[in-house]
DNA sequence: TATGAATGAGAGTTCATTCAT
DNA sequence: CATGAATGAACTCTCATTCAT
């Protein structure tokens, strides 16, 4: 016969574990960021994390493959963060310029600010580290250069322009990629005194609307 | 008593020696090129790299201090090549919106078409190793700046606009240097097949003319 | 007062739990068993035994104190089924010549060929891995030496012959020994294609007939 | 011009670096084996050969890739010497059965004896270590079956007799590894105080004869 | 009894750097 | 100047064993 109590105990602890499972694997990944970011990825050592995170060793090998595979999964959750944020932006503003400004100002705001480990792990200590770390970060600039190109299109379809050329939606998107990530970087990993993101953030908007103007043409119907 | 001709003697051994002895540096350097560019910074041995130069481990020392300096001196001549290159082609053109235009195709076709692994350690290879490659990473993006801001401002004289706000210009020359990274970044290190540098060349700089002009206002003299 | 109910209850409970430990024990050995001959000691993982077993790694150790307590227990088992074969077949023969063919047959047909792996373990997995396992290695053969000692001095008591030698006993049981031990290790460690058990049989005991004779002499009555 | 005297000076020095490099080598196999025969090879560390052989540990791995290298060229030299010293024995006899005799005691008096850390690695300690290491000792065994068995080939052409069956030759050649091996086995390493070398020697060798004469069969001419 | 996640000492291995020659 | 053998600290990773649940 079933039996439901023993069941939800059972279902109960094993929830309980599942949870404590994830929190660990999140434990250690917010250990992990900290040391990747400020001491480095080769300065850091796996024993260093374990103790961050208040775990042996060998439970770090129990989540993680190795090191490497730490740094990926690390990168991949930035990445999804990222994302996640820039995407909601986009959602906000409709497919409309707006939509790129708010993103951009976002991206600082929202994520170089409050979480300078996590970029400076994505622009700086992720990169160069191998083939496998670099094929994840490719993904994620992957994935980030569809999202904005798919708002280019919806803009465009609202908008009713053509672009210049063939390559411009590529040009655009990896400019504004490009761009925002050289700001990010001078402010968070070299600490360039003369980025002032609060100043700087408009300017910047500013430079890529004309930028995408220049390369958008206004369709005559 | 001064003697002109055992000097002379000295002089032209001591030349020869100089003169060897800047060879081998130079012997040394390019052999590191390839291989931290190939493998990794990481994953080259120094072993390796006195093989390849047809040195030995001991010379390679007499010559850098240790591996890290060895990156910063190939960094700096890369950094120095480039800036190089930019600075003729900014001359060229006068201080104009072409020299900008001259620098964003020289930038592909002298620099990163025909020396992707000088481009590939500037941009990949040399990015978050340590502090003191950071600090000499930073000092020729600073000198970059300069070089391009130097240019900005010329141009600004002599065709008599300001910048819509005192980070403009700033924020001109970070994009710039954004964009043009990104697109090597792509092209050479993830060897992304969308990038097609005799494509994508014209719109970059249609982008970036595009974002200047945005943020630059015509003055009403 | 005694209660033959409730004993005879307990008495069942009881049994069925010996019955099920001693079912649990002999699982562990047999999922060892394969592990050990075909991955080697060393490679084999607790865990992989366990999983094997369908058993949890904490139960394995409740039944064996550790990994060498585990081989040593495997080791003791195939001893003892190796002695019980041979004790047998020394059984029907009586105590004659015959008897030391059947053995030898036997060890080959019914030991070597229908259990590779207990022999390899005997043989190969067991050898050099500790004091405590040498030690049994050494009562298993000293016990087989005994056996074979115990079956030859029947023979010599009903043929009515004398040895050669005080140490003739015992160098024709360790030279029985050492014949099967190294054919059995050609055939099924290296698998040695120019052994071929079922033309080498017949030989070999007649190498070892050959030998015995020639250390036994007739005695004159 | 041709410098005899710094080139004799290169030379010396090159002579001394390579003597010097040869008895490095050869110290390391030293120091390495008595640690793997009485502590075993899984209980050494390679810390502590390097220790005993008074080199650094980096040295060691300069000289042997890994653990089971070092190994491995220890046991193809002690398989080397083996062959060589039965090779010599061999003949001194010619081809007899005098021969077979020479070889058993000098298997005793000039390997085990003197020599007993190396028949411990050989018979016990690289026993089941790897496929690697067992391929060695399968090629060492294959070489002293080959070497036996040339001798008793050597025999048969001068006294004319024929093997019973094709198998005789390779059961006569096993059977007497297999002997010497079982005996040195339980006198070296579990040092059985029944096994006396110097009393058994002789009976041994009586048991193989008589092994071997049951197999060959008298020609008639 | 039964579980299996957690431990952590300890192993092998690498390689930048040094220094006797 | 030149060599390259030698060093040994530092690193990652494994896995037998334990113990809270």
């Amino acid at each position: 016969m079933y039996s439901p109590e023993s069941n939800q105990a059972l279902s109960k602890s094993a929830q309980r574990r599942k949870r404590e499972r994830e929190q660990r694997y999140q434990t250690i990944l917010n250990a992990a960021e900290p040391l990747f970011a400020r001491k480095g990825y080769h300065q850091t050592r796996i024993e260093h994390i374990a103790d961050s995170a208040e775990v042996s060793v060998g439970m770090l090998y129990f989540y993680f493959k190795n090191k490497e595979d730490l740094l990926i999964h690390l990168l991949d959750e930035i990445g999804f963060r990222l994302r996640e944020l820039l995407g909601a932006e986009f959602e906000k503003a409709g497919a409309s310029l707006k939509g790129f400004e708010l993103a951009g100002k976002a991206f600082f705001e929202k994520f170089c600010v409050p979480f300078p480990d996590k970029a400076v792990i994505l622009y700086s200590e992720s990169v160069g580290q191998s083939n496998r770390v670099e094929q994840h970060r490719k993904q994620i600039f992957d994935k980030l250069k569809k999202d904005v190109l798919g708002a280019l299109f919806r803009m465009q379809e609202n908008m009713g322009f053509r672009f210049q050329s063939e390559m411009s939606a590529e040009v655009i998107v990896v400019s504004i990629l490009g761009i925002y990530e050289r700001i990010a970087y001078q402010y968070l990993v070299w600490q360039d005194p003369s980025i002032d993101l609060e100043k700087i953030g408009q300017d910047a908007v500013t430079f890529l609307v004309g930028g995408i103007n220049s390369l958008c043409m206004k369709e005559i119907k």
